[in-house]
RNA sequence: GCGGGGUUGCCCUAGCCUGGUAGGGGGCAGGCCUGCUAAGCCUGUGGUCCAUCGGGCCGCGCGGGUUCAAAUCCCGCACCCCGCGCCA
């Protein structure tokens, strides 16, 4: 959520941020907002002016009775002005509503550095880390490999689950935690703080972290129960401080969760959604930062670095963008993608790095003190980044480790995670 | 799930029975005093709106209700603590 302070004093700049992103249509609803707020405010004075007044005669009610005198004319005067303040209140609060309704809905501004372009197309290459692998034979993609070492079964994981469900078996389930444990590890030998949240969180919180559209078009709502499955350990992680004050010298706190992932993908039609591509459930190790606002790009682009570092241990050739205007989301200052290259030739994105600044901490009224004792200076900054998640990766383990006879070798660094297992292979 | 207790400002706490401007202590900030330090004394402390000084409104877990007037009375809900029950 932005600032309302910055959208009455510069309502060019949050402008000129949707247009940069593309969201044209938005812009009009900022214009709104600021009549909706003007109008807000001029009711607001007006019913303060009114219940001002009110006290006036409550009090005098206090006084007259203590002197024995008639109140009458005091209550029939009050209860007339009650009515006025019901219906102004009245009016006031739609306002207001309206004004909270477009605040909600309206994008975090943007850094200054992300680049301006539409779509995926749009996103700028920062760097490259090796090359595509060299192999002698035509490589096949991961699904294949899988079903031909019997380690996914697609077709029970639909039968009982529906598609998007898979069922991982033997040597790709050890696969799966010897990620989680390898991506733990290093995170915890990084000063991250190991957690493990609820899987399921009330509405109130998950507002408080997401775009409102992701209610309808990812997360799962449990029947009858406020409850949403998570979509990202980022979620519960975030909403960990709803309401509390953190201690300037505790931050940064950076911690590092570990859950699974539930999406409903609604609307992932005509994407890539070949085998653990995209899945309504996979596992995932995730970084998480609450920093002062002065620090967050800094952690930022160390969190950045930690993702890399781990890719590279893997031994998987990626790329890193700079998320362009049309494809970062609404919560996020500014985002990084590693994408990572696949057996058709395409890179992929396989994990996500987003600065989302004050906007997520404003909503979930997360703010920090500089001392003891002091009242909160202002909102925190989040960051968060996906460390691992296990589906993607273990994806592009396949693809790019794959060999002619259709074995697969397992990176070194795993190896001590996976009971000494080197080689995914038929048994 | 049942019973009891609780939720007041940055923190702790009084006020609730018996409705009438939320009091005290601590912390923190600023000031006074002081040769220096400590002590002491004074002022301030959340959100928001209008405005030039300044002033108003809101805020006692959340939402309703009663009343001229609600932290206080009534109803509903959430969360926390204690005990009981059930349970991997």
């Amino acid at each position: 959520m932005l600032d309302i302070k910055l959208i009455r004093e510069h309502p060019d700049v949050v402008r000129e941020n949707l247009r940069k992103r593309g969201n044209g249509e938005k812009v009009q609803i900022l214009d709104e907002l600021i009549a909706h707020d003007n109008e807000w405010r001029r009711l607001l004075t007006e019913a303060n002016k009114l219940r001002h007044e009110r006290r006036g005669i409550t009090n005098s009610i206090a006084s007259l009775k203590k002197e024995g005198k008639s109140i009458q004319a005091q209550i029939s005067k009050g209860r007339m002005l009650d009515k006025e303040i019901v219906a102004i209140e009245k009016r006031r609060d739609e306002y207001k509503e309206k004004v909270d309704h477009i605040l909600m809905r309206l994008p975090n501004l943007l850094h200054e550095s992300v680049p301006v372009g539409e779509g995926e197309s749009g996103n700028v290459e920062v760097r490259v880390w090796g090359k595509p692998p060299d192999f002698s034979f035509t490589p096949v993609n991961h699904l294949e490999i899988a079903k031909n070492l019997e380690l996914i079964d697609d077709k029970r994981g639909a039968k009982v689950a529906g598609h998007g469900f898979l069922y991982l078996r033997d040597d790709l389930v050890l696969l799966d935690l010897a990620l989680q444990r390898f991506a733990i590890d290093f995170m915890i030998k990084k000063g991250f703080n190991l957690v493990e949240p609820p899987f399921m969180m009330k509405r109130r919180p998950y507002e408080g972290v997401t775009d409102l559209s992701d209610f309808e078009n990812v997360m799962y709502k449990v029947e009858g129960e406020d409850l949403y499955m998570i979509a990202t350990a980022e979620h519960p992680l975030a909403a960990m401080y709803m309401d509390e004050v953190f201690l300037e010298e505790d931050l940064p706190l950076k911690l590092v969760g570990v859950s699974p992932c539930f999406r409903k993908e609604v609307g992932a039609h005509g994407k890539y959604t070949k085998g653990l591509f995209r899945m309504h459930q996979f596992n995932k190790v995730e970084q998480f930062a609450f920093c002062l606002p002065e620090n967050s790009w800094d952690v930022h682009e160390d969190l950045q670095g930690n993702a890399e570092e781990l890719y590279q241990e893997l031994q998987l050739h990626h790329k890193v963008v700079n998320v362009c205007t049309g494809d970062i989301g609404a919560v996020a200052a500014k985002r990084y993608d590693i994408n990572i290259w696949m057996a058709d030739d395409v890179y992929r994105e396989i994990g996500s790095n987003s600065n989302c600044t004050d906007y997520q901490a404003r909503r979930l009224n997360i703010r920090y003190r500089e001392k003891e004792g002091q009242s909160p200076k202002g909102f925190v900054h989040t960051v968060n980044n996906t460390g691992i998640a296990t589906s993607r990766t273990m994806m592009a383990i396949l693809e790019q480790h794959q060999k002619s006879d259709g074995t697969v070798s397992i990176p070194d660094v795993l190896v001590k995670y996976m009971s000494g297992i080197r080689n995914l292979k038929l048994h």
